[in-house]
RNA sequence: GGGCCCGUGGCCUAGCAUGGAUAGGGCGCCGGCCUCCGGAGCCGGAGGUCCUGGGUUCAAGUCCCAGCGGGCCCGCCA
């Protein structure tokens, strides 16, 4: 597909005077052309020859090809190829019009292979945070691009419904008193994380006897059909309800809502334990700090073994939280044969139905055999997984199959952090937290976002009606949190403040999404003056055309790279090169008044709209045609 | 103490996977550009020991080693 077809040319000349498999790239700069080879040196270092005197030898020989015009030696000793933008601009613009945004840079790679993509999977006891923000970004883009290069994607929630979390909310409501009907104009999700779940964290650090009821209560979530089993589904599924209308607002769809509660409840994860007795991977300790408990042995592991084995389950038989993603590891990657039942629960914005796991009602869950498996998951939690992953392996699964896609976690500016009224010292950054209320919540960062977004929509359309002035500022608002969180790579800490957060110009969503808008008034003005499109160029090109055409053929081989390596960022920045380069030739290249250069330019902005829209649809940047 | 991650102008950030040509952007600052397809934009300027020191290499921001600084993990929490 366009670039790539470049390089296949680029080899061809090479093999057509006997070199062969040349290691063929993108060249960092413009000016170097549009592929280039290193070759020349790796020659030189073989044969000790000169690498510029061999460079010149090669690209005399060769002569130009259908869409390569010529082949320069540059100093040191590279070997650039330049593209023919007669013929290269035609063809790059008739290969996105025949595919069209769903499928311009797409490729077939997956073949139709199942890949499970797990993220969100935050604690149904509140609403989400910035925090949870980056999860679910991630993990939703992920699943775009390995959707968009050919894999069938499954998008798993698992909802946390067992464990000390969800018995801290309970408490709060069962041996506390508190109402469960939250006040006036507040959600449910909100009312747990902001108002029951701190309380009860204070209340637990006043009164050491509460510890014993929480304790127990938690023991007797993992009951099935005790009333706290059944009190906490209650609370679990409102507060999920919530949880979602936020993730949809972050882009995100989901096809199963995987209950923790369940994995105990279908008997999961008694299988999983007999399996791992059988085979000899865990023990009962009898003595010592784990008297009681069932365990890992993790001696024969190079690392932790030296942090001592792993609680499975608790001396009052409860399980840990490694036990129960030990047991939903094997299931996602298709190696038990536990049933899960399920039943649709809703339905995604996008119409595509959620199944939530339900095992005394519903009908068994069906998904294919995955071959790959990957949880988004805080770098925090690299331990655990590296436990889960040994584990599996000592199952004799495949490892590679399933991914720990990591991630640091997102803290607050000092200034933020003081907004909330929290000590600051000095410069440092602030991490957040649930139990004390550290936080920001993602509807309220979008909220105020959208609110500065109406204000300069209103700046620029007063006549437009309320609700179009709504709907447009959200889809900035909602493009410009994906951008911004989206915009360091996931092994970099993100420090998270506000007012950084709430720019709209520069290196932005918006900036983006201005882009098209502008694109999108250039085709309505030369359909008013009856201006015909035209892929084929009228003469030699201007700088910024070539440029665009340039970023808008490098895009399939960058969402290539992305679906390969999973690293995102780069298809952010080039979806911002591409806008750079658009904006560029809005100011240089008139359209509308254009002239004999018209049907050209307007077939451009065309290819321009398609091929960014390609590239938003996997950023989950909304598309405006005005704003 | 052990393990993982990060360290690029005042601030934020790309590039590191696959070493390659003058280290790209943005914010902020200074100066320009709307009788001309939308100024959420464009053009120009100032501002850099790519944390430090070694090593590998024809070539290191990129790979290796050591150190320094910051974050995280090492719980019968998740």
């Amino acid at each position: 597909m366009t670039i790539k077809r470049l390089f296949e040319e680029a080899g061809r000349l090479l093999s057509g005077v006997g070199l062969e498999g040349v290691r063929i790239g993108p060249p960092r700069s413009p000016e170097f052309g549009e592929a280039f080879t290193p070759y020349p040196f790796e020659e030189a270092r073989r044969s000790g020859g000169n690498p510029l005197e061999l460079a010149r030898d090669i690209a005399s020989k060769l002569g130009r090809g259908e869409l390569i015009e010529r082949v320069e030696a540059a100093p040191p000793g590279y070997i650039n190829f330049y593209a023919d933008w007669r013929r290269f601009s035609e063809y790059t613009l008739s290969e996105v019009f025949r595919l069209g945004a769903k499928d311009y840079g797409g490729s077939r790679d997956g073949e139709g292979r199942v890949v499970l993509v797990e993220h969100t999977s935050v604690n149904p006891n509140k609403a989400l945070h910035i925090g949870h923000a980056r999860n679910v970004y991630l993990g939703d883009t992920v699943a775009r691009v390995l959707a968009k290069a050919g894999y069938r994607v499954y998008v798993l929630n698992y909802v946390d419904d067992s464990g000390a979390q969800m018995a801290s909310v309970l408490l709060g409501f069962l041996g506390l008193g508190m109402p469960m009907e939250p006040p006036q104009g507040i959600r449910f999700d909100e009312y747990c994380g902001d108002h029951v779940y701190v309380m009860v964290t204070r209340r637990l650090e006043q009164d050491r006897s509460l510890e014993e009821r929480l304790k127990a209560l938690a023991k007797r979530i993992e009951e099935k059909g005790s009333e706290e089993f059944k009190h906490a589904r209650l609370i679990a599924d409102r507060v999920l309800s919530d949880q979602l209308t936020t993730c949809w607002r972050l882009g995100a769809r989901y096809d199963l809502l995987f209950r923790e509660s369940d994995v105990v409840a279908s008997g999961l994860w008694a299988k999983t334990f007999n399996l791992l007795l059988e085979k000899g991977i865990i023990y009962k300790a009898m003595e010592g700090e784990n008297r009681g408990c069932w365990c890992v042995d993790l001696s024969s592991h190079p690392i932790l073994s030296k942090e001592g084995d792993e609680i499975l389950v608790k001396s009052d038989g409860s399980t840990t939280y490694v036990a129960r993603d030990i047991a939903f590891a094997l299931w996602k990657l298709g190696e038990s044969d536990v049933k899960i039942n399920g039943r649709q629960w809703g339905q995604n914005p996008d119409g595509t139905p959620i199944t939530i796991t339900e095992m005394d009602s519903g009908t068994p869950i069906v998904i294919p055999k995955p071959s790959l498996v990957v949880t988004v998951v805080g770098s925090e939690q690299k331990r655990p997984q590296e436990v889960v992953r040994y584990v599996l392996s000592r199952l004799g699964v495949d490892g590679e199959r399933y991914i720990h896609y990591s991630y640091e976690r997102v803290s607050l500016s000092p200034d933020s952090a003081k907004r909330l009224g929290v000590e600051v010292v000095e410069g440092r950054a602030v991490q957040m937290s649930g139990r004390r209320g550290i936080y920001f919540k993602v509807d309220e960062v979008l909220d105020e976002l959208k609110k500065l977004a109406a204000e300069e929509v209103r700046k620029r359309h007063g006549d437009w009606p309320r609700e179009k002035v709504e709907e447009v500022a959200e889809a900035i608002a909602q493009g410009a949190l994906r951008y911004s969180i989206l915009r360091s790579e996931a092994e970099k800490a993100v420090v998270f403040d506000l007012g950084e957060a709430m720019r709209l110009e520069g290196d932005t969503g918006p900036y983006i999404q201005y882009s098209v808008a502008r694109s999108y008034r250039i085709l309505e003005k030369a359909r008013d003056k009856g201006i015909e499109a035209n892929p084929t160029p009228y003469g030699e090109l201007a700088r910024e055309e070539k440029l665009l055409i340039r970023s808008i053929s490098f895009l399939p081989l960058v969402i290539e790279t992305s679906a390969r390596t999973l690293r995102l960022r780069q298809l952010l920045t080039h979806s911002r090169e591409m806008a750079v380069n658009f904006n560029e030739f809005y100011e240089r290249c008139p359209v509308i008044e254009g002239g004999e250069a018209a049907p050209f330019r307007l077939a451009l902005v065309q290819g321009y709209i398609i091929a960014q829209t390609s590239a938003m649809n996997l950023t989950g940047i909304p598309v405006l045609r005005e704003m």
